[in-house]
DNA sequence: GACGCGATAGATCAATCGGTCTATCTATTT
DNA sequence: AAATAGATAGACCGATTGATCTATCGCGTC
């Protein structure tokens, strides 16, 4: 794969009007493929970021290139998102645990949330060839490290083994927001299954349950 | 060429001979669209199944109607399993829910597992008003509606959030395995976090939780 | 001012998209 | 045997797919 690496910061003084091609293209291709799937055409995503045919394949060497910046992109974003929830709720790891999952659940329950991106990406790219999945490995096993040093933190006796709970919790709680049932919002059921997460690591807990106890 | 009887109005009772354009139209899409995701084109389909173009539109209007009953009939033969799954596994409620994570945690970590058929047609079909989502969201209400059945015969105290929890765990652990992170199954995670969904509502359980006892 | 690079517009490409059409063939029904 | 309904093959439709091309334009740097 060859990529130009462009230099921002000359562009970056000027920078007060608007930004270049690439990054118009990345940010209207952020927005299309969640609204409408990494389906979208070339054309649509040419159109909605204002930018000619050819600086497509100059930036990113074509559309499965683009999507995968894109979802790298998206990678950093979200992991900050989480991090800056979790700072926000303290320094308690059970309190910044569940501050991530309620967090997720208001966004799920939001009028435009449309599903977890990553997962979309995953099951819509039927190539498994596609540079996209590795992006979504790396974000999982990002967001899987970032849960386990919580719990590490919390004393919980298998970490990695309660983050891969969480995770599938939080998968869980996105694919029901995106499945939208109008009447059963998840947020409730999935915030009392992460406290029993949380829960069963912690060694003073009145709540142990012996058969998950060291 | 192969003769076929015409009785075929009341077809999947003579399996010798090859069934109609209808049906092989069916289990091809069946087939594609969960390998190749629901954008596959109609001339793979129509290729695939060895049926005229026209027969498409005879038997199912277009291409979205083709798709909308092949998510109506996937949701019968799965709930068909469902129910098969927990019959398998005896009258207690508690083995009969458990059996089914269990399956869906061996289904997931499957070579050919490509994620949740329902899910990945949610996600893909980004137009709100395409027929397949009512057929999606029909089968989550009946897996839910089975689901609170056997916790009301369990005697749990909100059956129907249970359900909710199970829902979660179930979407998270189809979409764990869809993710396939190379290492780390997803199907023991699940399997301890079912246990707890299930014996948060025993009654003379010995690890009641305070928090979510009535 | 001349140069060069990045970006632009847009023509063009073969391939495919979903869908409609005509014409033919086959099998059953009357 | 004639009539009829179902299925087939395949041409055909306009639109769109992702991608490559030429040509021009804008702008900063020599």
């Amino acid at each position: 794969m060859i990529y130009r690496v462009k230099r921002w910061h000359n562009h970056a003084m000027t920078a007060s009007v608007r930004p270049g091609p690439r990054e118009r293209l990345l940010l209207a291709a952020q927005e299309l493929t969640y609204t409408h799937g990494v389906g979208v055409g070339v054309d649509s995503l040419l159109k909605a970021a204002d930018v000619a045919r050819r600086s497509l394949y100059e930036h990113f060497g074509g559309k499965d290139g683009l999507i995968a910046e894109v979802l790298r992109r998206s990678t950093a974003e979200d992991v900050a998102k989480y991090r800056a929830t979790m700072d926000a709720a303290g320094d308690d790891p059970r309190t910044r645990l569940l501050a991530v999952v309620d967090q997720l659940g208001r966004i799920a329950a939001g009028p435009d949330f449309r599903g977890c991106r990553y997962l979309a990406a995953d099951l819509a790219l039927t190539d498994q060839e596609h540079p996209g999945h590795e992006v979504t490995r790396a974000y999982r096993h990002t967001l899987h490290g970032l849960f386990t040093d919580e719990f590490t933190a919390l004393g919980h006796p298998r970490p990695a083994f309660a983050a891969d709970q969480l995770l599938i919790l939080v998968d869980g709680l996105l694919a029901a927001g995106a499945a939208r049932p109008e009447d059963r919002p998840p947020a409730a059921a999935a915030r009392e299954l992460a406290e029993h997460i949380v829960d069963a690591g912690l060694p003073a807990a009145a709540t142990a349950d012996p058969a998950t106890a060291p």
